[in-house]
DNA sequence: GTGAACATGTAACAAGTTACATGATTGA
DNA sequence: TCAATCATGTAACTTGTTACATGTTCAC
């Protein structure tokens, strides 16, 4: 399917009507912040370019209490036309990307004790998220099943993730530690900046 | 840290020396294809500007039984400098991207046979996944932990996604079916292309 | 003889991020 | 008074992807 920013504003104000900002405030704390990314730079743009094209109306709204206008958006048939045809594509596969995996990868060129900081800082990190979703969770209305289900899997693989990490701890901080800087790469050390032109 | 194509392959030369075309591969088809990406159009790039740089060399091979020559590149000592540099710094938060996941949030709006492709499609894909780490697993040497702590993580959590998937496999599909195309958003069901502008 | 695997590279393009620009109110 | 929250938007920039361009050999 299409998941773009664009798709993503049009599942949100399928749900409710929001402004710009609202948006970007769910997709930042709200349970899409779990596998969605998107900036005001890019949606306001998109929402700009889909009012053009029909997706979705605006309603403006004075500021209350000196609060600045702001601009409502909500979906139109058009709209949920379109959402319906994003929804019907076959998903792309999942990207997952962790900078933490791929120091874990080479850990044994990490100093033991910053070694020790970073993975301890993962966890809280791991466990602020799940706590984060645990509150959702609560918020979230029992009579919706999307949001429950996923809501759960992230409940469900956070654990998973933090009692993993929880359990191999000592293991990595102190076998990656023995052999540190002990393997070195298959190469002629050389120290300049020699270089073999093609 | 700066996690980029760079230090991708930076670290990936730090293990053994290897061509752009190998390093592809490992990023596709290896261990760090579940939590990296790179492509040809940005690996080869990459390489060329370290070179310049002086972070990695080249060695010409001539293309054994006619194979095509091959550029095996090997990192230098100021590009272990430059990867222990990286290594050190704060990890960005991991990012995860599913569209999969968007789909089951409005799940109900979407058709229910195929939504139930959709949702197998998806875990036939973990398991081919989980599969795939399984047989890496059993090539990588034992003394690489960073690579086991890797590979086990990620069996870990693709075991979880997938008992989590199959045993909520029922209520979703009933679930989301019996209260389909119910839920309108709070609009004013509008069917042209009306436009309020600012 | 056809496609897959090996092998390197470029150029156009897409998508989204960061930083900037602006401005009011509220609470510490 | 200083930071945070609400609020909208633009422009330059980064990063990386897709598609193209080229060429060989091996296995079916």
């Amino acid at each position: 399917m299409t998941m773009n920013v664009r798709t993503l504003c049009l599942g949100i104000l399928s749900m409710r009507e929001a402004t710009g900002y609202e948006i970007r405030k769910m997709v930042e704390e709200g349970v899409f912040s779990h596998f969605i990314d998107a900036s005001y730079g890019s949606i306001y743009p998109a929402l700009a370019r889909m009012l053009k094209e029909g997706l979705v109306q605006v309603r403006m709204e004075a500021g209350e209490q000196g609060r600045p206008a702001r601009k409502v958006y909500s979906i139109t048939a058009r709209g949920q036309a379109a959402l319906d045809e994003a929804l019907a594509t076959d998903p792309a596969r999942d990207k997952f990307k962790s900078e933490f995996l791929f120091q874990m990868m080479f850990a044994r060129r990490i100093d033991p004790d910053h070694l020790a900081v970073i993975y301890d800082a993962y966890i809280e990190e791991q466990e602020r998220e799940l706590q984060l979703l645990e509150e959702e969770v609560q918020r979230c209305p029992p009579e919706d099943a999307g949001a429950r289900f996923v809501a759960d899997y992230g409940r469900t693989m956070l654990g998973t993730a933090i009692a993993f990490l929880k359990q191999r701890r000592e293991e990595v901080l102190c076998a990656f530690t023995e052999n540190n800087q002990e393997a070195g790469p298959p190469t002629t050390e050389p120290t300049g900046k020699e270089e073999q032109p093609s």
